[in-house]
DNA sequence: CGGGTAGTTGATGGTCATCAAGGGGGGTGG
DNA sequence: CCACCCCCCTTGATGACCATCAACTACCCG
């Protein structure tokens, strides 16, 4: 229910050099892969590096869609809010993930900072050319969308049909295969970047009710919490299949 | 609730003839418009007619994603099921629609025919074959598949944080402008092709909760239901400010 | 120490689900 | 043609889950 500020931004870098694109640590996971090698000056020429606090929103629904971005560091919250400040999460976005996916000529949601988050921004127009240059990039795009999409449905069943307990043991699982799957080692315990107050906007409920429900878990002996932020997994199976709907 | 029906299906023409796709009246609102006048054989060969009866289920969730589907005739709703019979319906899905993107080996949805439906049907590996050679058709399918993202976020906003007035508000502003784009003349009241059963699964909510619903907004003035599926929407500004979450 | 933010826990209430009964239309078969 | 059935829809009564309101704790940072 926070209030949508307008941020300034800091621009880091009107990157000329080659440089800025070929020694970033997240290209390899991200839509950049795409491009190779001699190609990536001219990806790296249209890039506008920027730092983003956190809590700042640097995207703002409605506003016109001029830029893409590629997230190279941090979390960040996308969202929707209705006028009476409603809020719906519609995803969280991590390093190496593209934002700014929209056809029309305005963004659908809006995009705030969880943490200290790094972008790169592209111009639309520019990286259309690019696009067309480079069909590979293209094809990785929809990838991205597809995915994205898979997501959207899965969030949508959850949203529409599971019940409180369900939906937090969804996002704990979620959280932790994002882990596995992009992680290095696994932690001992899952990483909350965000408050339970994200959560609830993300997940259709109340900061109440998650608490609540974080607190049966743990006297259900499925999960600890070791912190606020800090949830370790204890009945791995237990939990997968609360959030898959089979628990009465 | 209703169970998955395995179907099989008709098929109607191993379509070698380039009129296949020459002569589809769907094409020039599908995807199929990117590829034109004399590539089009190519697209004709790879495609299968199917008939689809009422009812009928003929993408199931979790089977391997071996076809792209274009819906020529007919809506389809697209849902995904928890196991112990709760139903999510994700989209509905008109002439012209794409089905089945899906980045990976199996479906992450079911698809069942509303009413009679033609589809048209695409191996996997042959369409992208033709993706390789015409960058077009990629572009066409990432402007889908954003636009389905758009249409997704609207839905979880409308999921996690719209109250059942709200929901059933939007769903018939949204019937409405679907039929402000692509139909032609305007009737004078809203078709529903879909049960209440259908709504419901749609807007997370019950059969009779929609029908309450329903019966609220006649009484209120903002509506007229001539029959059960037949909608006449009578304050249209009233009834989208209620969409978009004005009232109190 | 004081203030602010985030989280937890309790009491109460509202919205919508569930359970139950009845009405209406379309199809089939006697 | 009508009876019957089945499905869909509607309406009412009750109840559960989660939201709301409220109080309190913990923690951070000044």
């Amino acid at each position: 229910m926070e209030s949508v500020v307008r941020t300034r931004l800091i621009v880091l870098d009107q990157a000329q050099a080659p440089g800025v694109c070929q020694s970033c640590d997240a290209r390899s996971i991200s839509v950049c892969s795409a491009i190779d090698g001699k190609d990536l000056h001219r990806l790296a020429s249209l890039a506008t590096v920027q730092q983003v606090g956190a809590g700042k929103t640097f995207i703002n629904e409605g506003d016109p869609a001029d830029h893409f971005y590629n997230l190279t560091q941090g979390t960040v919250k996308l969202f929707k809010l209705l006028p009476d400040g409603r809020r719906q999460i519609t995803g969280f976005s991590h390093r190496g993930d593209f934002l700014g996916l929209a056809v029309s000529h305005s963004y659908a949601f809006s995009a705030e900072a969880v943490d200290q988050v790094r972008v790169c921004r592209f111009s639309r127009s520019a990286l259309r050319r690019v696009m067309d240059d480079f069909p590979a990039l293209e094809k990785r795009l929809l990838d991205v969308a597809s995915n994205e999409l898979v997501a959207a449905q899965e969030q949508m069943l959850l949203l529409g049909r599971k019940t409180a307990r369900e939906r937090v043991a969804s996002f704990l699982m979620a959280q932790e295969k994002r882990l596995s799957l992009c992680g290095h080692e696994m932690p001992d315990a899952l990483e909350l970047a965000m408050t339970r107050g994200d959560i609830a906007d993300y997940l259709g409920l109340t900061i109440e009710t998650i608490s609540r429900t974080f607190t049966r878990l743990r006297n259900e002996g499925l999960i600890a919490i070791l912190a606020a932020d800090q949830v370790r997994i204890l009945d791995h199976d237990g939990l997968a299949e609360l959030a898959d709907g089979f628990s009465e």
